[in-house]
DNA sequence: CGTAATAACTGACCGCCAGTCATTTGTTAA
DNA sequence: TTAACAAATGACTGGCGGTCAGTTATTACG
């Protein structure tokens, strides 16, 4: 009795269909400008049939952000499981964060929705579940390498790891956010490049948190946050 | 010929009016949930009357929250106008703007929606140009008293004011934000309080960007953001 | 005072959109 | 062939931001 088989087949297709056109109108248009009868015009769908599968608006659109979480989670999954020393693999995230953001701007403009729960209104439960879930996924990864730093003795001793992970993803995000929407603003009005801002205060933290023999250990990796100036001075 | 003078001032005082009603709501409900409607029948006006007066819902919503821009403007300028050290005032900037999230939290959130550009949809172009002249103002704070530390001799010399001002902003906002929005999620998923990743950030930024001879000059200061580990401890 | 001109205000109305549900279309089992 | 069930539809509802023709209040003037 293959049948039912198949139709749960053909039932999770529909839902991937479904969100490959959500994904679509939501990364041109973003989640207000958006509208429910584009995205069924998209997936050759009725609007109805929309709220077959996605209780709303919302929950398609979350469903399209875990993509996005998923593929930070396997980029940073990626560094941790690298034999590189962890002081590298921390440095090498934040990286891997920035690269994802360039790479994929338009799941990490979903994010900052995420974060603002004005917006959950017509969130349901389980999605919210499911999210937090594929969340703590991520943090783990960075929680991870910063206790491994502390147990080799990189680290401070002196530092919890959680908010280390927290005080470091915070500032990390907050300058991307800036980068992502007012990058003119802070180069015209203020003479900045938020580039150098963020290789700068990921440098300023990391060295922060790390042992004198570490810091002695991978100098030129912390030089590496103030080299565009370096150069400049040469 | 009073009559005209007169008529003006009964505008404006309409026009505030407007905008006492329009902050009501909006701290209620929040841009999102509040209507025209609601903000028209708190101002005892019909809902044609508010758009004599302002553009859009959105150039409301910014006028009111120009006004959380003005007392934090003010709480920073009572900051940087007094004797104390340059340090101890760029310390106390922090503390005032956690003191203005205390205080005027609903002005804290409404910043939120400035900083994402995919909501200015229905806001003119006067008001944005406001926006940014007040939040120059704010910004000119911060970057002045960096200035003056490097003057001074205790803050690095080699460091860029307005990109550590942007660095220091950037991640005391975030985590202001995470408090608002995720406190207990951060408290009950990770074991985290915020609080304490607030005050360590700024310890370790802080520390970060002095000279040697100020670390040592405000060594109590610097302790403060780990205290409550010390207390523990002993 | 009466009236014309102007300013201030109103609320019914428009277009748009998320979400619903009675109905239709398609599929399986007997 | 048909009954039972599943899948899909799209017309419809309610709510909202924004508009504008029309009403009311105020001022200026003969």
């Amino acid at each position: 009795m293959g049948i039912p088989e198949r139709k749960e087949r053909e039932k999770e297709h529909r839902r991937e269909e479904i969100i490959n056109a959500a994904q679509k109108v939501f990364f041109e248009k973003g989640l207000q400008a958006a509208t429910m009868d584009e995205i069924a015009e998209a997936a050759e769908l009725s609007k109805g049939t929309l709220y077959l599968y996605y209780k709303s608006k919302e929950d398609l659109y979350l469903t399209v952000m875990m993509r996005g979480i998923e593929i930070l989670h396997n980029m940073f999954a990626a560094t941790t499981s690298t034999k590189e020393p962890t002081v590298v693999q921390l440095v090498q995230l934040g990286d891997a964060y920035y690269e994802f953001f360039k790479q994929h701007r338009n799941y990490f403009r979903m994010f900052y929705f995420f974060q603002h729960p004005q917006f959950h209104k017509g969130v349901s439960e389980d999605m919210m579940m499911n999210c937090s879930e594929e969340n703590q996924k991520v943090w783990r990864e960075v929680i991870g390498v910063i206790q491994r730093g502390i147990e080799e003795g990189t680290i401070r001793p002196d530092i919890n790891p959680v908010e280390t992970a927290v005080i470091l993803w915070s500032s990390s995000n907050a300058i991307m956010t800036r980068m992502d929407t007012q990058l003119e603003y802070f180069k015209e009005r203020m003479s900045v490049d938020l580039d150098d801002v963020l290789r700068k205060s990921n440098a300023l933290l990391l060295e922060s948190i790390l042992t004198d023999r570490a810091k002695q250990q991978h100098r030129a990796l912390l030089l590496r946050g103030w080299s565009a100036e370096k150069i400049e001075i040469n």
